[in-house]
DNA sequence: TAGGCCATCTGGTCCT
DNA sequence: AGGACCAGATGGCCTA
């Protein structure tokens, strides 16, 4: 964008624009660090940590709504997906890059993720993804674990899929689909 | 080296 | 008036 021209203005007019436009500057980087705190909060969130480089933004942002949509497809179907189906949803829409190492983390074929071979992993149960079609039961509760999925940890010296320390391992992810059973009978969702 | 990603600056717009 | 938010522009860094 063209600057606009000041040329007309008086010395003090130019500086006090230069002041508030220095103030705005200094706002608007806060409030953009404030943006990306917040995108780092939310990487801790999602299945996927790299040893090297984290996940873009954008990446970020797909994958978190893969894994939301990961989850409440877990928690409608009451069933635990196999790693080819959990990495199919989490794959959808992210870059070449990203799939691939997703593909590598869950050890599967990058190439069964690929979009031309996509086909619908839940077919038995066609779910919506918008929050207003899924069972009335979510709006009100938020699940009884802290407890999430398999976290894998990215090392491109080591590619084979490790999850990460403070992860839960299966046993937990499972007592978790426990708990959101019995969280979800206790208020009558029947699935 | 091209393309992707990022931080920063900037002016416009809306809101308080 | 001033702050928040937004989108476009720009330049630097990194990687395939």
């Amino acid at each position: 964008m063209r600057p606009t021209d000041t040329s007309n203005f008086p010395p003090t007019e130019i500086t006090k624009r230069r002041v508030r436009r220095v103030k705005a500057n200094g706002r608007e980087r806060a409030r953009m660090h404030g943006l990306n705190h917040a995108l780092d909060n939310l990487r801790e969130y999602i299945p996927i940590t790299t040893q090297h480089q984290k996940l873009s933004k954008i990446e970020t942002l797909r994958l978190a709504r893969n894994y939301i949509d990961a989850l409440q497809r877990m928690l409608q179907t009451n069933e635990q997906p196999s790693p080819l189906e959990y990495a199919h949803t989490l794959a959808n829409g992210l870059s070449q890059t990203t799939t691939n190492m997703l593909a590598n983390l869950l050890q599967v074929q990058p190439r069964q993720l690929l979009p031309q071979s996509h086909f619908d992993m839940f077919s038995h149960h066609s779910l919506p993804l918008h929050p207003s079609h899924a069972p009335s039961s979510f709006s009100s509760t938020s699940p009884t674990s802290s407890c999430s999925p398999p976290q894998y940890y990215y090392s491109p010296n080591q590619p084979s899929a490790a999850p990460v320390q403070n992860s839960c391992d299966l046993t937990q992810y499972q007592q978790m689909f426990q708990q959101n059973q019995q969280s979800h009978h206790h208020f009558g969702y029947s699935p």
